[in-house]
DNA sequence: GGCCAGTGTCTTTTT
DNA sequence: GACACTGGCC
């Protein structure tokens, strides 16, 4: 996503005059100009939000090279595929056709292995495995230790080996500490189960997104050598969001820093959010005694924000007590407070976003793309998706299932990966029955422990499955096909990766299965199918001779779930709060403020003040993304686990003094009434008559008078909106699964409220509840989708 | 071996 | 509410 540069005097300059010349700084503030023209020895800049970051740090690249350092020396390195996209995108403005290479850290780490690997026994065409196939191997390593797999999940297990890795522990140290363990089961189960899943990785040639990094830091500990070439190689080094790193990311990027102390990072303590993850908030706080050299440079002005959003994201986050106070300051004009919007429940939550952003663009003050809805967890975006699809407003979701992790795509993925690497066993298990050929796990228990037995692949064994005593005829048959299938592309010179995936799907007939289907889902599948079929041409296309089949397996298994977000559509953008950092957007709402979803539940359990901290971090961040306006949101119900519970507010909303603006309904009927679910809500055209009864609402952030009511925000939008409970008869509707329909009938009120509905197939006639039907008017806004 | 329906179980955040 | 796993049936 393109991050919009806010408009401000400091760094404007005249469109007349082009690109600005690296070498000139005028157009920057002291600070910023101080660390552009910083070249030698660490640097450590202390970056508050909207700070122009990362303008300084591609500066200071350009001025770099524009002072005879050669590019091939530089190394930027990033957390996220969009950061770093976005990072050489901006450089190659700045210096055309220059070659400084901005990487993700395990990018980087992906390329180094792919060369050097074999030092810690990797073969050149490795696979990288999801989280997903790092479950299927945890599970066949479970089973085979006769570990019950419902006491222990895998996943479960799988986390606690991320967590060792992230902290440096290998398998054989976590053996060795932890297998006489007794106080900790789960412990002691892993200490098995890591060496074996290792073992296992390395028979499929293949590594896990922890590996990458585990494995770097132990090639250049290993090996000084190597690390005193990569030292000399990438002389400057830069990194961003190092508030982020890992201990593992901590030692690459110190290894890369000896001989040659020209390391750069950037970060804002406030702004670590991925502790969760091994992220070690200590590892910027330290950095000073890490480099005693080292320059500090602190960019404080904010020019992204008014000062009510920088004001009350300070407010909140001067709470935190692990931290180095910063100051944040703005020359930018006044706004609008910021609000609080207490609403009766998430579905009114959800409308009332729908209406206020869909009022804002009819009267011309915005564009879709300035609105971002967050959210803690993506679970909470469903409701805002339906209210969205209802209003007919155009969005864009960075979550959920991410496109190459869908199932029928990572089926053709995995016929890709397993031509690249036979070895890959998750690869064989995935789709050696897929499409069906009558293999069961009969079948497969079978052939597995044969392969391991005789030191086969199972790529292999299946080749050789006539030999084996025990298979059925037909089970042999379909084993041997499949695999001549398999090595006759593997042999086969395909002509780029489109060409090489088509040939896949034409031999093996996977897409067959759905063809000719009429169902929604099918369709879906298909589609996807052809839309992977898209990303290789395009890959293909731009990447010419290079484009190779390893380079689209890495991409495929790195891609980020944000890295396909897109400004230019014009689309409201729904994500999460973590999945926002460094991101900013005219608009921001910030949905369900309350107790255990912000802060999180799993934040408030263990008695750790840090995690808590964090939760305060993540919401200042998210906060921080929003240059004119920000509107939090609450709601008294919400639907959790498909039970409908009373909600709490955020205790965090006590820490700043948003202005307060309560739904009418609850105003009306009060909040101590609210759990009692005999109570018959008024329909929404009765809203209005409660404003003037209206009473100030619960006062968590310290007595301010409500000002408005929900119900006069919503109210000039009303005629314009089709609220979703407004069917009428006569109503042209759209039902994804049944098509186009007339309405013929509306019943009952409320919650009980339904539509039934004729469709264009003759005698086809359906009843839907209004409330949850996925049912879509027709033709009455000219806006929309 | 494949398919279906029913049941039990978990859900933070991501490369 | 979604998914994974189970057990029963063809």
């Amino acid at each position: 996503m393109q991050i919009r540069w806010p408009r401000c005097r400091a760094l404007t300059y005249d469109a007349g005059m082009g690109l600005p010349n690296e070498s000139n700084t005028d157009d920057l503030t002291l600070s910023q100009r101080q660390a552009v023209e910083h070249k030698e020895g660490p640097l450590l800049i202390l970056a508050g939000p909207g700070s122009g970051k990362t303008r300084v740090i591609t500066r200071r690249i350009a001025r770099l090279v524009d002072s005879g350092v050669d590019p091939r020396e530089i190394l930027a390195i990033t957390f996220t595929n969009k950061a770093a996209k976005e990072m050489a995108s901006r450089v190659d403005r700045l210096l055309p056709g220059s070659r400084v290479w901005v990487s993700t850290f395990h990018r980087f780490c992906s390329r180094l292995l792919r060369m050097r690997g074999q030092a810690v026994g990797l073969q050149p065409n490795f696979s990288i495995f999801d989280t997903q196939d790092q479950r299927g191997v945890i599970k066949r390593v479970l089973t085979g230790l006769n570990v019950d797999a419902v006491h222990y999940p895998p996943a479960k297990i799988g986390a606690l080996i991320s967590n060792a890795k992230n902290n440096l522990q290998t398998a054989e140290a976590y053996r060795r500490r932890f297998s006489e363990s007794v106080g900790n089961h789960a412990q002691a189960v892993v200490a098995k189960a890591y060496p074996e899943y290792q073992k296992l990785l390395l028979v499929s040639n293949a590594v896990d997104f922890d590996d990458l990094l585990l494995h770097v830091v132990t090639m250049l500990a290993e090996n000084p050598e190597l690390r005193r070439q990569l030292d000399e190689r990438y002389r400057y080094v830069l990194v961003d969001e190092y508030q982020d790193t890992n201990l593992a990311q901590y030692q690459i990027v110190n290894a890369l820093s000896q001989d040659s102390q020209n390391l750069c990072v950037t970060g804002d303590p406030d702004q670590s959010i991925y502790g969760w993850r091994g992220a070690k908030i200590d590892n910027i706080l330290r950095f000073e005694a890490d480099y005693p050299q080292a320059a500090v440079v602190r960019l404080e002005e904010n020019f992204r924000s008014t000062p009510q959003i920088l004001e009350t994201a300070d407010n909140l986050i001067s709470h935190n007590v692990y931290r180095k106070a910063k100051t944040l300051i703005t020359d930018n004009a006044d706004g609008d407070p910021v609000e609080l919007r207490t609403l009766r429940d998430s579905q009114r939550e959800a409308e009332m976003l729908a209406a206020d952003i869909r009022d804002c663009v009819e009267r011309g003050e915005n564009k879709w793309s300035d609105f971002a809805v967050m959210y803690r967890v993506n679970a909470l975006s469903r409701e805002i998706e339906r209210a969205f699809g209802r209003f007919r407003i155009p969005f864009q979701v960075a979550a959920g299932l991410a496109f190459y992790e869908r199932a029928e795509v990572k089926d053709v993925l995995a016929h890709l990966r397993l031509i690249h690497n036979p070895h890959d066993q998750e690869a064989f298990l995935r789709i050696v029955n897929r499409p069906a050929r009558g293999i069961g796990k009969t079948t497969l228990k079978r052939l597995t422990a044969w392969a391991a037995a005789n030191g086969f692949s199972f790529l292999e064994a299946a080749a050789q499955a006539a030999e084996h005593p025990q298979l059925t005829k037909r089970a042999v048959n379909s084993l041997v096909a499949f695999a001549e299938t398999m090595n006759e592309l593997v042999q086969t010179q395909f002509d780029g990766v489109a060409e090489l995936t088509e040939a896949v799907l034409a031999r093996t007939g996977y897409a067959e299965q759905w063809r000719g289907s009429t169902g929604e889902q099918d369709l879906q599948r298909l589609a996807n199918v052809e839309e992977l079929l898209t990303a290789t041409r395009q890959f293909d296309d731009q990447w010419g001779d290079e484009s190779t089949l390893d380079a689209f397996l890495e991409t495929t298994s790195l891609a980020g779930e944000t890295d396909n977000l897109d400004d230019e559509r014009g689309q409201v953008t729904l994500l999460t709060l973590h999945a926002a950092k460094g991101l900013e957007f005219p608009v921001v709402f910030i949905i369900a403020l309350e107790q255990n979803l912000i802060p999180h539940e799993r934040s408030l359990k263990g008695d750790d003040p840090r995690e808590l901290e964090e939760e305060r971090r993540l919401l200042f961040v998210g906060m921080t993304r929003a240059m004119r306006r920000l509107v939090l949101t609450r709601a008294h119900r919400r639907d959790v686990r498909g039970k409908s519970l009373i909600s709490i507010p955020s205790p965090f909303l006590v820490e700043f003094s948003p202005q307060q603006v309560a739904d009418a309904d609850d105003a009306a009927f009060g909040w101590d009434r609210v759990e009692n679910e005999s109570q018959e809500v008024p329909d929404d055209e009765s809203a209005e008559q409660f404003v003037e009864t209206a009473r100030p609402a619960v006062n968590e952030a310290g007595g301010r008078p409500m000002l408005t009511t929900a119900a006069e925000l919503l109210n000039g939008t009303r005629r314009s909106v089709e609220m979703p409970v407004g069917f009428t008869v006569g109503m042209s509707v759209r039902h994804p699964r049944y098509g186009l329909g007339t309405v013929m009938s509306v019943d009952g009120f409320s919650k009980r409220r339904t539509v039934t509905v004729a469709f264009e197939d003759p005698d086809h006639q359906e009843t839907f509840v209004a409330d949850k039907c996925p049912l879509q008017p027709v033709g009455l806004s000219k806006g929309g989708g």
